[in-house]
RNA sequence: GCCGCGGUAGUAUAGCCUGGACCAGUAUGCGGGCCUGUCAAGCCCGUGACCCGGGUUCAAAUCCCGGCCGCGGCGCCA
């Protein structure tokens, strides 16, 4: 390896290394040549540090290099580490320094201060743009949930699968699939693991969860849908009740919650001076649509017509009633109408026209949709027809009913928007290290 | 898909409403020079742009029309 330690590592045993020879491989962030004392700002990804030339004391090679050097040079330098009025308190006095790459052409986009460029030109240059210290911290995060996910689940006895994203059949009805050439066939790509998670579940392994993509071919044009996203997926089986599932839900983002003290996720919020999301003690809030709507009518006199899904507008007015009233970020919404959601979803035995069913919304954005799936073969053909599908269409998914389906529930969350409300990012695409949206498909 | 807004150097912007003193200003980058402690270093010199096409006018970055591209709102959804 050319390099040992992150530039973090050595100002984090700043200490033990003085005086000592130390190594720095990364990007040249700036350059203040002074004349008779150059300094060059050496970044990586974990932070900078300074490296010091004098004339008279350093090499020669040194002092030319330093004037050789342009920004986004990839270098290494050889030095000592020493005491300097520097941020970090220490600096390396160079003795050699590598030029490993240099720029071929002026840079497109300035690394520091590239979160001030506009979105597009961000995106079109996302390498340079990734290499600000504030952009990679969107990404930490980004794992950081991914990870939390994954460690929750495993604790609660809930195996990771992995499903096919080459599929045969659209899984839900509206969302639109991107089809694709699979030898002499058309195939999709797969616009939610659903039927699969479902599948394993009734395949025996009773709570599964999976981190994968998913795609959607509708033209969107707003900030917060992507074409192509990732999915973070539950399914779960011999549940009593769709609360079950809310229950689970509720304790991953308890989970992320209580640990976005820790690192990386405390920098990330820290850079976007974020608040830590707020959710009260006594649980997330479960509020019926049905009470949604009176509550949107009388508090904020908006209309939305019975028996409909809530639009944005009311998303995000739920999502001001929860944080004002009920101090939460989060606010549940349960027992949507039978209209509005798929057709394996599992209607209310006391009203056939709402559903054991729930959206999650933080800060007033959809973040998981969920609910409890109709396990019963007869029922879930009966559900097929009355949705006007036919059951032909999904018999490989039916079958799965035939030998023993548990009662079972699960939910889909978005990870680019949990990433971009805890981070109050603008638009989901910054959230998203290269997105594909209806007019991108490069870088 | 429907609706709205916008396109000025590499990047970010001023100018556009109220056409002329704009061969387009500023910052940063880039090229060159000065400078022994900078830390968004500073100072001096230089470089580089009006999306494309048509129209109105004595005169268009500016007004009008079309196209292309971008962004957003709605719908749909995570």
């Amino acid at each position: 390896m050319l390099k040992e330690r992150f530039v973090w590592e050595v100002l984090a045993e700043k200490e033990k290394l003085l005086e000592g020879e130390v190594r720095i491989c990364g990007w040249v962030h700036r350059i203040r040549d002074l004349g008779r004392v150059k300094f060059a700002i050496i970044r990586d990804r974990s932070g900078s540090i300074q490296v010091t030339a004098k004339k008279g004391e350093s090499p020669d090679t040194v002092l030319e290099t330093i004037e050789s050097l342009r920004q986004e040079s990839v270098v290494c330098v050889d030095g000592v580490l020493k005491k300097a009025p520097t941020r970090e308190g220490v600096e390396v006095k160079a003795t050699k320094i590598t030029v490993i790459n240099t720029p071929v052409e002026p840079l497109p986009l300035e690394v520091e201060g590239s979160e001030k460029a506009s979105l597009p030109t961000r995106l079109r240059y996302r390498w340079l743009d990734l290499r600000n210290p504030k952009i990679t911290a969107v990404f930490e995060l980004e794992a950081f949930v991914a990870r939390v996910f994954r460690e929750y689940y495993t604790s609660q006895g809930f195996v990771e699968i992995f499903t096919p994203k080459i599929v045969a059949a659209g899984t839900e009805s509206g969302a639109e699939v991107f089809p694709v050439l699979y030898f002499d066939k058309t195939a999709f790509l797969a616009q939610s693991p659903q039927f699969y998670k479902q599948f394993a579940v009734i395949a025996g392994l009773e709570r599964v969860f999976e981190i994968g993509p998913v795609f959607r071919a509708e033209p969107h044009h707003t900030s917060r849908h992507l074409n192509e996203y990732h999915s973070l997926d539950i399914e779960l089986g011999f549940i009593e009740s769709f609360h079950d599932v809310m229950d689970y839900v509720e304790g991953f983002i308890r989970s992320l919650a209580g640990r976005v003290e820790e690192e990386p996720a405390r920098r990330a919020l820290e850079t976007y001076s974020a608040e830590p999301p707020r959710l009260p003690a006594s649980g997330i809030p479960r509020i019926p649509i049905a009470e949604a709507y009176e509550i949107l009518r009388e508090k904020y006199g908006k209309e939305v017509e019975e028996g409909e899904d809530l639009d944005s507008e009311g998303e995000r007015l739920m999502g001001q009633y929860a944080r004002e009233e009920l101090d939460s970020d989060f606010v549940f919404i349960i027992e949507y109408p039978w209209k509005v959601r798929p057709f394996y979803t599992m209607r209310m035995e006391s009203n056939p026209e709402l559903t054991y069913s729930f959206d999650l919304l933080y800060r007033g954005l959809e973040i998981v949709t969920g609910g409890q799936r109709e396990h019963r073969y007869h029922q879930l053909v009966s559900n097929l027809k009355d949705k006007g599908l036919e059951p032909e269409g999904f018999q490989f998914y039916l079958d799965f009913f035939k030998h023993g389906a548990p009662p079972h529930g699960g939910a889909g969350m978005g990870l680019e928007r949990i990433v971009m409300q805890t981070l109050g990012l603008d638009n989901i695409r910054e959230a998203r290290m290269l997105p594909r949206d209806t007019e991108r498909i490069t870088p």
